[in-house]
DNA sequence: CATATAATCGAGTAATTACTCATATTACCA
DNA sequence: TGGTAATATGAGTAATTACTCGATTATATG
């Protein structure tokens, strides 16, 4: 069953020369574009490979089938995500609690734009697909590095669960600058100040 | 433009009679059940129509297209999501505001089980669907009452923005409750430990 | 009861889509 | 340089899907 699963979303076959690493990333590449530009239903196999610039038989010498190209981005972008956390909250202490968090809060405006429809398709697929053990690695690994910045808080923010956190914070602020950057037309300014209302909000609770 | 998009949307025929009420009743059933239980991919108009017990001629009769339904759903949602919020608000006021804050993540846990993928889907395809009017009009409509509740807080919530906090809150509360309740095994206790944390972190937070 | 209107039916169609396979091209190495 | 393994190609196919339309059945009304 969870071999079955894996066959499903592992490679097919592993790049062995550079331009085959080139053709699996324009693979990916191609279909991040296209559903965080057009949407879940124009994700189709013959549109990720025209728009990769590859042809449809190459496609699935790396891929076994569409859902492990939607796989690999899932992975992919949460690693990114998870990263550019990160990044946002390493600014100079010198800025700050709140500081932090509204540099946090733009990162993760400015990235909306472009992917607010790529990370909402991958909410959904998530639940789907065999990808909960790889994405739990991701964050695993990201735990010694969120514990040195962590350490410089702790004063500012006792009992706070660290790893919890970093759980919790980017769905939750992905939510947040959602329903207010998705507006016609997008109220920025209340997405910035909601978005650091809820993150602070939640880092200074009070136990 | 509006016309052309609004045509994607808007009911082909209004039901006249009783059976065809109970009709388009049965296909926008059908299709949250679908959505719902198997993912956006499952979603086609032969499977709702199937499920509805209704042939797929009588699908047509009512909905333009498969966007239609798709549309009809995500407004019947909204509403039912914003009525559970002030429902779950509306506990004795002896409870305090902590107490009302669990008693509305427990109210969005026991959602959550059954309604997760719908959840996220409808959030992928309001991006591309033109029912941000009709959302800002559900949202508008729950303005009175939600403002009574608020009178109550008052107290304990200076400086707060009612309106706002119906906007944030529930995307917010609900990408809280994914992230803990979508792992294998759920960590329930997590989520909604984490769930009021990040409700009445923002409520409370200081401005 | 008769007639009109509303509702339902479902086989059929044109278009789309996931995926295969036989063939051709490119890179590597002895 | 020749051989071979890796990579790329894209026309083709079986299956799925959104939607139509002509015919049938149910309901209301006078």
């Amino acid at each position: 069953m969870t071999a079955a699963l894996a066959s499903l979303v592992s490679p097919r076959k592993l790049p062995r020369q550079r331009r085959a690493e080139a053709t699996v990333a324009a693979i990916l590449e191609a279909a991040a574009q296209l559903v965080a530009q057009r949407g879940l239903a124009a994700f189709n196999t013959n549109a990720v490979a025209e728009r990769a610039g590859v042809s449809i038989g190459s496609l699935y010498q790396y891929f076994p089938g569409k859902d492990a190209i939607m796989a690999a981005l899932i992975a992919r972008q949460h690693a990114r995500q998870v990263q550019s956390l990160l990044d946002a909250l390493d600014t100079p202490p010198t800025a700050g609690l709140e500081g932090r968090v509204r540099a946090l809060v733009r990162a993760a405006m400015h990235h909306h734009h472009d992917n607010a429809l790529l990370a909402s398709a991958i909410d959904h697929e998530e639940a789907r697909l065999p990808v909960r053990d790889v994405l739990d690695q991701i964050l695993e690994a990201a735990g010694p590095q969120l514990h040195v910045l962590m350490e410089e808080l702790r004063a500012e923010l006792p009992g706070l669960d660290p790893l919890a956190a970093l759980r919790t914070l980017p769905p939750l602020l992905r939510a947040v600058v959602d329903a207010w950057a998705n507006l016609v037309p997008p109220d920025l300014e209340r997405a910035e100040k909601e978005g650091v209302r809820a993150v602070l909000g939640y880092l200074q609770a009070a136990r």
